[in-house]
DNA sequence: GATGAAACTGGAGGGCT
DNA sequence: AGCCCTCCAGTTTCATC
């Protein structure tokens, strides 16, 4: 799945930078940022969108101004040995739920859910835990962001 | 901060959906999609721009490929009444540090942290725990995604 | 093998009806 | 909101080192 076949060297990873930032930037700005042409920066880009280093494009949304006001994460206890594979499928099922991990430690998923309120949250809990393998479940409800940005953006800068 | 002022119908919930698919989709295409002409589409996204509700544009990238391939969620518990204020000050200093919120439950914070690997988790998490007002940390470390997409993208089925 | 320059194509952006 | 027009960026091709 993962292929790390492609090395990314300094101008790579300039390009990257410049598109997470605003993935409007124009080939020709990002090139006269670090040095090259307008065609050269594209190659690099097609490149890296082969590779499946860059996998798309997105527009980034305010959650809230789409009526999704509460935003929780859910640790999830199974019964005996759960099959990730059927808690996959499970979770596939619920639009509210926009992430799910395995994770270290006594719960076995971590997920996080967006519902357009508490009373949706409720519902939405409620279904999950009348799963038949679901043994318990612990919510943590988001009350405030400390910092702007993704959980799934990368670190930018160097180690 | 959030201002719902403006309303959106259900043309501008489809323009939002196809940009947050694809940012790159051109304005005519979408107009074709949902029966509307370029320039209007165009208004109407410069007009949710405005409003705030787009707030840019973003290349998605795969964290592992930029060398970023452990991920964790770690609940952070505060001295006596620990001002969110100072938390924020703190975490915005870790650039390992993605995304910081307050919750309910026995933390005060959770926050989400990308590491090159395990080592530099660890020297991260040190870092952090010697911070004075932390007392301690608990972390889930991400084992496996079990379904794609980011946490910051909003349910897209209606309710 | 990758880069830079030039030519072609298509969408963005503004004004007008 | 739709139509038209101008301009610029994206994209391809070709020559170069």
């Amino acid at each position: 799945m993962t292929r790390p076949a492609v090395i990314l060297d300094e101008l790579d990873r300039k390009i990257v930078a410049a598109l997470v930032a605003n993935a409007r930037t124009s080939f020709a700005e990002i090139g006269a940022a670090i040095g090259l042409s307008a065609p050269a920066v594209k190659r690099r880009v097609d490149r890296m969108r082969e590779a499946g280093i860059i996998t798309g494009f997105t527009a980034i949304v305010l959650p809230a101004a789409l009526g999704w006001r509460t935003e929780a994460y859910v640790e999830v206890y199974c019964d005996g040995a759960a099959p990730p594979r059927r808690l996959a499928e499970v979770v596939r099922d619920y639009p509210e739920i926009t992430a799910a991990m395995t994770v270290t430690g006594g719960a076995d998923a971590l997920l996080h859910i967006r519902a357009a309120d508490i009373q949706h949250f409720e519902e939405v809990l409620e279904r999950i835990r009348a799963e038949p393998f679901i043994r318990k479940t612990v919510s943590q409800i988001v009350l405030s962001h400390l910092i702007t940005g993704s959980p799934e953006s990368g670190a930018t800068n160097s180690r």
